[in-house]
RNA sequence: GCACCGUUAGCUCAACUGGAUAGAGCGUUGGUCUACGGAACCAAAGGCUAGGGAUUCGAAUUCCUUACGGUGCACCA
């Protein structure tokens, strides 16, 4: 049941709508105030009253229920309180209903939304800066196909240019299979970076030699080329896999090397190509932005080039509703500039393209830089987490049995957790100390949360069942208020494209529980009505948890 | 130089998008265990929301301006 709504219909207002009504209404700072308000201060100017006048008058004209039991107007506002058994009833039992679909609207109603996120460049392994891309993507494909949507995955691999001549080049020169095999992706990282650095004219030009070779097809370039995206893929999978992350499509670079003339062929004919120092761009100094690089002056194509083929491809085989681009900030002028020229061109679809921008990662010491080796494989800091996890497990709970597996789950969650907490356009300095700290506000709180609701459940020798005629304490009936919250949450998280919305409101309801868990026995409570009721909200709490972690690609140990 | 983003407690961050007394975690100090898991809980100290102006019933939030920091600005992606 939704109370706003309740609250909306029962007030009477002229002139402003049950829905204006509806948006308006807010939750108190304080319970104490009551559980739902309505700041009057915008009929103030309507009715050329005081704001406090007017939540007088709507106060006497309210007729209190068996839902809304008291009204008080305060400082301009309209305070409302609910029957608190009622309004828990209706969220436990909703959840105890809907279980692992608990907070899905179904809004989406199988519109399709396509994501591109993580992108993988062939031959470079990961550092700590693509976990962000591959976090945050992934969050919002497991939150908009739990709200209904069809959801396309995009890796947009980053598998072609003059770059990967230069890898073979380097690895004919100085490389050889057994080194490759055994060092895997960084081995060949490790090619590519002494390239740049000691690469004289001469292996510049036959570099590009291997490109072509590449191009053209060439017997031995491609097998070389191949072989390094083999690597490069299972490398890849396996960190996926550990992080939750699926795609659907791996659509990238080297896919849309034959779909970009007809784009350029298009905006030729629209006349919005130009020559200009002897290259072709898309002019857009009306629109206050540098020009569009579409052709370099040697005739290769461009980043821009293969977006605009990219997105079109895409509007035509997936007709998305909408095509998020998780890539961080640094870009946001070359997306600007890709989705305007999209518009000249006259596809009205363009303001259907969003860059979800987050912030950047750098070390303590500034920037991450390959070439002088300051640089945090992700790799590694999946590892130490994940071993960290395991020594103070062993150290709290020796007996445990799949320590190996638990670790893994606290581990990884506190990796994802730690990428997603935040607003995701704050920059970000990575440190060791804070990833590895597992203490307040982290997934291994909400994870310990989990166990402890769970022990509970375990030890519980008959299940909970809602009570008839309850009167919830304050501790529990925040509790509940915060559960109630979970579906608007979600909605809220999908619109801005803000997983850290999840992740706040699970330490949240995890904090709310904990205070809830030390004032209240549970098992040994005063009478059965309230031993069964605290059952139920226990339930009710830790099935809220999981589905929050779970759509931030988190799992939940049942004990740790 | 121009454009965009950021600046909130010692540190890392919130603040329902203009609402009531700006809240958490970490750190500091002091408490809570004969228990349903202490990876927890409670309390204290800590704030002129970077500075200045404007808008209005009301501003951390909107606008202008200054400072500091980040990012981008033609043939890399």
């Amino acid at each position: 049941m939704d109370y706003k709504r309740y609250i909306a219909d029962k007030i009477k207002i002229d002139g402003v709508s049950a829905d204006e009504i509806y948006s308006s209404v807010t939750l108190p700072p304080d319970t104490q105030m009551g559980d739902f308000a309505l700041p009057c201060f915008k009929f103030a100017k309507i009715f050329r009253k005081s704001p406090a006048v007017i939540a007088e008058e709507l106060k006497s004209a309210f007729n209190v229920d068996k839902v809304i039991t008291e009204v008080s107007a305060v400082n301009g506002y309209l305070n409302f309180k609910v029957n608190r058994f009622e309004f828990s009833k209706a969220v436990i039992s909703e959840i105890e209903n809907r279980k692992d679909n608990f907070g899905a609207s179904g809004v989406g109603n199988g519109k399709t939304i396509c994501i591109d996120y993580s992108s993988v460049n062939i031959a470079k392994p990961f550092h700590i800066g693509h976990l962000s891309t591959t976090v945050i993507g992934g969050a919002l494909y497991k939150l908009f196909k739990f709200l209904g949507y069809n959801v396309v995955g995009i890796n947009h691999l980053g598998d072609y240019g003059t770059q990967f001549g230069k890898l073979i080049c380097a690895y004919k020169h100085w490389g050889n299979k057994e080194e490759v095999e055994s060092g895997g992706i960084h081995s060949i990282n490790d090619l590519y970076v002494r390239f740049n650095n000691e690469a004289d004219e001469e292996m510049q030009a036959e570099a590009r030699e291997y490109f072509k070779l590449i191009e053209s097809g060439d017997g031995e370039a491609n097998t070389l080329f191949e072989w390094f995206k083999t690597l490069t893929m299972d490398y890849v999978n396996a960190i996926y896999e550990k992080l939750n992350i699926t795609f659907d499509s791996y659509a990238g670079e080297r896919f849309y090397s034959d779909k970009m003339q007809p784009v350029i062929d298009e905006l030729e004919e629209k006349r919005l190509l130009e020559t200009s120092e002897g290259a072709k761009i898309v002019d857009l100094e009306k629109f206050g932005m540098p020009p569009c690089l579409i052709l370099r002056s040697d005739g290769a194509s461009l980043y821009a080039t293969r977006d605009l083929a990219a997105a079109i491809f895409r509007k035509n085989t997936y007709d998305f509703y909408k095509c998020l681009y998780v890539v961080a900030y640094q870009q946001n002028l070359h997306f600007k500039q890709v989705f305007k020229v999209l518009e000249l061109m006259g596809k009205d679809w363009a303001s259907d393209l969003v860059h979800v921008a987050y912030g950047m990662v750098s070390l303590e010491d500034g920037a991450m830089s390959t070439r002088k080796g300051k640089v945090v494989w992700l790799e590694d800091v999946i590892s130490k987490c994940i071993d960290k996890a395991y020594v103070i497990i062993n150290e709290k709970n020796p007996e445990l049995e799949n320590k190996k597996e638990i670790a893994e789950k606290v581990g990884l969650g506190a990796v994802i957790f730690g990428a997603l907490y935040n607003n995701k356009i704050k920059d970000i300095v990575f440190s060791y100390d804070k990833v590895l700290s597992f203490e307040g506000e982290t997934s291994v709180y909400v994870q310990y949360t989990c166990a402890r609701a769970n022990s509970v459940l375990s030890k519980a020798t008959t299940e909970g069942s809602l009570p008839e005629n309850y009167e919830p304490e304050t501790v529990e009936f925040e509790l509940v208020k915060q559960l109630a919250q979970f579906p608007e949450i979600l909605a809220e998280a999908a619109d801005k494209y803000e997983p850290s919305y999840i992740a706040r409101f699970a330490v949240d309801l995890a904090q709310k529980f904990n205070k809830f868990y030390i004032d209240c026995k549970i098992l040994a409570a005063e009478d059965e009505k309230s031993r069964q009721f605290r059952l139920s909200l226990t339930s009710a709490t830790l099935q809220t948890l999981k589905n929050s972690l779970s759509i931030l690609g988190i799992g939940v140990p049942d004990k740790m």
